[in-house]
DNA sequence: ACAGATAACATTGTCGACAATAAGACTAAA
DNA sequence: TTTAGTCTTATTGTCGACAATGTTATCTGT
């Protein structure tokens, strides 16, 4: 694979480790959004020099976290209901072709294991109901599986490394919650049993309803908070 | 958009310009594939410090150039039938969906451009026959324009920035020429009609296939030329 | 001779300082 | 008062050196 989670990545670095930071920091609006960053204040802040962070700062543009513009600085991305609309548009597409792939390509035993897990889930929803934390994680972590069921590195690479924290950003600071959550589970069951059946086509359909279903969800969100 | 393409850029950097070296000379093979890249060695040769030159290296890494490990180095990426694959599966959902955003969103005046330039390339590939330069310099100036007529940031920052150069080196490597040339002109002006119709579907479906069909043109070559 | 440990080497990661560029403050003229 | 220009200041880009890690060759014991 091109680039793993450096969480995955056996040797951790000081880059590493202050991009997960601040990769988090601005996921959950620590750092506002569209505020300016500075070097040698967060190199400040982190206790270490540029040179890490300017190679965690490239990576949270990879990720597209900030912008940065040469001899000008770096700013933290602008949440907005047209980029919001780009992006699920674009994880439509790309998550259904993760379906369609992963259909084609999971071993029996990785299905199993999904299968599992989605009753896990379930579970520890009706203990814990209301807590998004878990529904998030638990969400993440199904998507996560399908994506890597595809078995295209670079689809992975896109969807995992890239567009993932974006997402989650959108999610956290806009809040995914409420009646949804019960039925992402159907959904979720929907679209494993595709996958299990091997029938690529319908994976792909359900999870692009899935997707777009979550997007008008967080949509509306955004429409009531103002842009 | 998070990233454009450095000669697009207002200030020229060191580090972008060792950049599009490098990047030309992976691309081209002048560095072969799945060769070591030693810092050092490359610091020396382009006369400027490691650190434009790991700055460089990070954004070959984000076109998928080259592969890093922490603390081991970096490697030129191969070429493998199945990369290919993934590849071109994945530019074949991308594009296509390019192709039915552009439909909806281009302004007819950029429509109109983009049938001159298939006139003006018509003209130019009877005058120069056979030379495959030109024709690819056409062709990937058509799936630009195109890309960039979906007006979805995201998406045309996967597809300009870090899938490109990667299906350019397979192109130039493994040889895009023979029939197939003329022929990809005729679905090129397909495409066209479908975007200009507003019929985002049929365009889809159009680039879908014609990107298949300049898979399977490379395949074969691949195959011949053993793996 | 071969396996494992060890030491020498090379490469990457990190640091602090300098140079080049952009942003902001201040002055001066209309 | 406004605006244009200049100058100051702060930030980014680049550099050379040091520290930490990985790699390779050597040495030792069986």
């Amino acid at each position: 694979m091109a680039s793993l989670h450096p969480s995955l990545r056996s040797p951790i670095t000081a880059a590493d480790r202050v991009l997960l930071e601040i990769q988090r920091a601005i996921v959950e609006g620590d750092i506002a959004p569209g505020s300016k960053i500075s070097e040698p204040e967060l190199a400040k802040q982190f206790d270490l020099s540029r040179a890490p962070l300017r190679e965690a700062l490239a990576r949270l543009e990879r990720c597209h976290l900030i912008e940065r513009i040469p001899n000008a600085g770096a700013r933290v991305v602008k949440l907005s209901t047209q980029g919001l609309l780009s992006l699920y548009q674009l994880r439509e597409t790309l998550e259904g072709l993760a379906c369609r792939l992963a259909a084609e390509h999971m071993a029996d035993t990785e299905i199993a294991e999904l299968r599992a897990l989605l009753d896990q889930h379930l579970n520890t929803q009706r203990v814990r109901e209301g807590e998004s934390y878990y529904q998030e994680a638990g969400d993440l972590d199904f998507h996560y599986r399908v994506i890597l069921g595809s078995k295209n590195e670079y689809l992975i690479n896109i969807l995992c490394d890239e567009l993932y924290y974006l997402v989650r950003m959108y999610r956290v600071q806009l809040g995914m919650n409420g009646p949804r959550v019960s039925r992402a589970f159907d959904e979720h069951k929907a679209i494993l049993n595709a996958i299990a059946n091997r029938d690529g086509e319908l994976a792909d359909l359900l999870m692009r309803r899935h997707i777009a279903a979550s997007r008008r969800n967080i949509e509306k969100q955004l429409e009531q908070t103002g842009t």
